[in-house]
DNA sequence: TTTAGCACTCTCGATCCGAGAGTGCTAAAT
DNA sequence: ATTTAGCACTCTCGGATCGAGAGTGCTAAA
């Protein structure tokens, strides 16, 4: 479907109307509204056309009129263009990030609260993960009595630890030697190239290279570690959501973790860094979705670790904000990745 | 205020049934579906002696009565009496927490979601923390570059980590080395004591002897460590939220970190690990909980790690179930935390 | 002290109505 | 061939009205 020009611009008009005021606008107020140099009849007429197009839709027979998903599909896809923030914001923001030091965890809490604050939406980050992670060294500390703990380092830097309670009560001693004759072994080794090792070692040393299989394996997986929220009440203040039903089935896909690991592997994965992905309505797909939009981007270094940050809200949002807002993120946090990595 | 015995029954099926039903209770319908032995009319005299006591109120006259914040705490603190949950129920918990494995992070997310499914309401859980943490036992991991992990293990078995940047790269032998000196030298001193050493020793120690010392006096602040969330959106099936103005001010409640310490070190600081605090209304404290109550309680093993638990829901609340389902599975994490200090 | 009877009060939902906003169509103007 | 003025028509929304229903408080009798 190819739009008149004059239709464009009226597209785009009515939607920043719409996203500013959340009501449906009418001919009129757009010609007055925006000081058009055409009547309003024939605004009416084009408004018919997109309405035919399937771009605007009526509430009810004459009221204004209201994009509808396609048309904000079609605004972001073909209309809008490349959008960035303001300078003055992007200072701001980098700013905080530099204030907040070189603490991972807070990264990204900063990064979850620098979406929903500037999204006035939803937000959601992912700890970044190893891509293809590889064994690079492994410390076994004794706790108290049978709990040890091991603390396994991938290459890229990433770490992951993890409780282990042994048959018996082993001393530091030996499991030092024991950590030591791994950090030989296994130096530089895929999960797979580990699991085939098991069946040949002895029994604490099982238990062991059982334990860093998981740890790797989960390190790869989508959504193994933590996940940072933030803003979730901003949805409630958004009038589309006055009725707390909707509210509650649009934030319930932000509590559960099966829900998120669905949209992410089916979404991101298809997504490279730096592109940012708009989901709009659900998409057909997500039928909790239905009135919901999301952007999402992955973040990091591909190849090597990468994860995913993202903003819901209601499909009536400021769409050039919010992406340009996520990229930005997202480029930040990838810098961070690549300061962690190759420093 | 001392109630007669019929008032006091009078009093608990208004709060039963008000509970139920969300909707003003009138003496007609007390009678009829309790199958009271008097008349309607005697029960509207000992509900003005109610009203006249505070422990009722009509929202408009020539309604039902309905329970007033006051009510509430009579009913918990004097009427309710000691309440447990079915062993039946006691039994699927537990089942769910055997289920779980030895993985702290699992038991802590599974005990924010039975909370939160039980209640039907919101639960938070912090993780357990050390009361006076001592030194015992550092590792100093080379990750890439000049990135190196120090792992810290305090008494108790708590386990800090922290990612650390050095002026410039350090073998990881010399790392070693100097892990095992501070093992030496440490070993079982508080916070304030390390800090008095930091001047005695050279540059690359003295950055370490820093972060240990935050690291410890983090350990020890309130919500330090990770908090766990559950059941965020039961609250917005309450028709008390209804409004989302009201529901966005109490779920903004558990968003914000700042208030969260703030509320729990204002209570939990003087509840003692088994009991179980009732928090009714914001308790005249907390304009932002003026419709919500809050059930909380610490877990753990006194004097050598804690931790808090507890759930935030309308105040017309099942306040029987809820405390007896906080109650039991704080006792189910203090097990936790026993068998993994004292294993 | 309890209860039956009764008048009174207040909410809630349904209904109705008029104002306002916006449309679609037609016919005239450009 | 477009654009526009004019106009009748439609639909929502807020306010007013009203009756049913539920519950109360009071009084007088049991």
């Amino acid at each position: 479907m190819n739009l008149g020009e004059r239709q464009k611009l009226i597209l785009a008009l009515v939607m920043r109307d719409y996203i500013d005021n959340a009501q449906p606008v009418g001919s009129k107020t757009l010609v007055d509204k925006f000081g058009l140099t055409i009547s309003s009849a024939t605004v009416r007429n084009e408004m018919v056309a997109l309405t035919e197009a399937g771009f605007l839709r009526q509430p009810h027979t004459s009221a204004g009129r209201v994009p509808t998903e396609e048309g904000y599909r079609y605004f972001v896809r073909q209309l809008m263009g490349q959008t960035d923030l303001a300078p003055q914001t992007k200072r701001m923001i980098s700013h905080q990030f530099y204030q907040a030091g070189q603490d991972v965890d807070h990264w990204l809490r900063l990064a979850a609260s620098i979406l929903a604050h500037q999204s006035q939406a939803a937000s959601l980050v992912t700890a970044p993960h190893l891509e293809k992670a590889r064994f690079k060294h492994i410390e076994i500390i004794s706790t108290l009595g049978r709990q040890v703990l091991m603390v396994l380092v991938l290459t890229g830097g990433e770490i992951r630890q993890q409780m282990l309670t042994l048959a018996e009560p082993v001393s530091q001693e030996i499991l030092s030697t024991t950590a030591a004759q791994l950090n030989q072994f296994c130096e530089g080794m895929t999960a797979v190239a580990i699991a085939a090792l098991v069946p040949q070692v002895e029994a604490l040393e099982q238990d062991i290279l059982n334990l860093i299989v998981e740890e790797m394996d989960l390190s790869s997986a989508v959504l193994g570690g933590e996940v940072y929220r933030d803003g979730v009440t901003n949805v409630l203040a958004d009038p589309e959501f006055a009725e707390v039903g909707l509210a509650r089935r649009a934030l319930r896909v932000f509590e559960e973790r099966a829900f998120l690991q669905d949209l992410l592997t089916r979404t991101i994965l298809t997504t490279n860094v730096g592109g940012v992905q708009v989901l709009i309505g659900g998409e057909g797909t997500w039928e909790e979705l239905r009135e919901c939009s999301v952007v999402l981007s992955r973040y990091g270094v591909p190849g090597l670790a990468t994860g995913t940050l993202g903003v819901l809200g209601p499909i009536r949002m400021s769409y050039g904000h919010t992406i340009s807002t996520v990229r930005f993120v997202a480029d930040l946090l990838s810098d961070l990745v690549v300061e962690l990595n190759l420093d």
